[in-house]
DNA sequence: AATGATTTCAAACAATCGTTTTAAACTTTG
DNA sequence: CAAAGTTTAAAACGATTGTTTGAAATCATT
């Protein structure tokens, strides 16, 4: 059912000690995922991963550290392809100012085609739960993933300052919050919430898998875009 | 620091366990809201409150009974007013079809309102955590919370089918996916990031911070009617 | 005022968590 | 092949968790 490590056994030494770190950060982007990282024993990871439990102790130090390198690998690798897309936008517009929805693209299209498996089965569940992470204020993640991505956010908020001078950077500010939250909704999808309520996934829905997930870039993109392009919100009276 | 109990002490039996009850609910969405339910030990919450540690057991007979206890009075509360207010708009309408922005104001904006302390400081705290409960894929409140949250999803959809009939279904499905992230993103606001990164808030924004209040809704009501009315994704070609 | 029910209290229980410690198995090196 | 170093194994430790217990205190009723 799981961890059959189905590899010939390795003989180097450092080679086996490289598949049980493997083998114990695939197991917990599986059940990180599932119950999240805060009510997934170390045990269970092991037993997961095949491993012995002061395995991972000895290859991580501690749980906070093993969270820490789970979450980080995957950010590091979205933000640098975020950034990619971005320097190329800029490098072929050659000064000129960019289309909003190119970098609407290069920020959350990315993190969404990275969710959808362009990076393996797995890349959901963990953008996923980075993504929950976030918004989990008493995580003690906060810290070192803000650290990197923070600054890739100011790029981001800042390339759209650029592309958009005549709107106030508070209100971009404001809207880049709330496409934030439709990505981070796109990416588990609404039959989440049946399949949690234990209904079976309409048959529409199920046959068209497929299709959907091609869809689901589209569909979000169109979104944000209508929405981060909508009529500025007129300022209620002082008192109403 | 807390729990003063400014109140005379009650005389009655059942009042003197209706003030401990209540003392409890209100601890738990102080730190349900900081630290996450998980995370919260009963002791600290008995602390809090000011009460013994066996009174949480007594009068709610296990932890995830009071846990149930705390977000269900919210939830429901939001729902009735939800619903109070679909129920106006489709009276003031004698049968004919509602504009979609009544619609997503009856849903998204009664729970930014709501949120936004209309009843009581506490209430953005503890809708955040429903938002942030309602996105956690391993939590046990999901079986209760969605057998009166999904009716309520249902009749605002279907009120969303009506008011857009040319519009698929399944589209409308998913933008309302999209709102819904859009609206748990607004209700924490754009500084939690600063402020979970180390950073103090701007000047600008601490100086605003009430006009900011009455500034959130009609800012996220535009980028959720603005991505609501937003043309309709093109279908990308079956491979490409 | 005294009896009976309800509520609060302090203490302990059983289970589980992350972590550490000890020794055994293995790989690499001389 | 043997010694040194590295990785895995099993067991136990200390701390914390939710929960339970039995007695003390408070209120309601006669």
């Amino acid at each position: 059912m799981a961890h059959i490590s189905l590899s010939p056994p390795v003989r180097s030494n450092e080679g086996r000690a490289l598949a049980t770190r493997e083998a114990i950060l695939g197991a917990c982007e599986r059940l990180f995922m599932q119950h999240g990282h805060e009510a997934t024993p170390l045990r269970q990871i092991a037993r997961e991963a095949g491993v012995n439990l002061a395995a991972t102790h000895y290859h991580f130090g501690s749980k906070e550290a093993l969270i820490q390198m789970v979450l980080k690998r995957r950010l590091a690798a979205l933000n640098t392809q975020r950034l990619a897309a971005l320097d190329a936008l800029e490098h072929e517009a050659q000064g000129a100012p960019l289309k909003p929805s190119q970098i609407v693209d290069a920020f959350f299209g990315t993190l969404l085609r990275m969710a959808n498996g362009s990076q393996g089965p797995e890349g959901r569940n963990v953008l996923a739960l980075l993504e929950r992470t976030m918004s989990d204020p008493a995580s003690f993640v906060h810290a070192f993933i803000l650290r990197e991505y923070m600054p890739v956010l100011d790029r981001f908020r800042d390339a759209l300052f650029r592309a958009l001078p005549q709107v106030p950077r508070e209100e971009i500010i404001w809207r880049f919050q709330f496409m934030l939250g439709a990505t981070s909704y796109a990416i588990v999808g609404p039959c989440a919430l049946y399949q949690a309520a234990g209904l079976a996934p309409t048959d529409s829905q199920a046959n068209h898998a497929d299709a959907e997930l091609t869809l689901r870039l589209p569909r979000l993109m169109s979104f944000l875009m209508g929405g981060l392009r909508a009529p500025l919100p007129a300022h209620p009276p002082p008192q109403g």
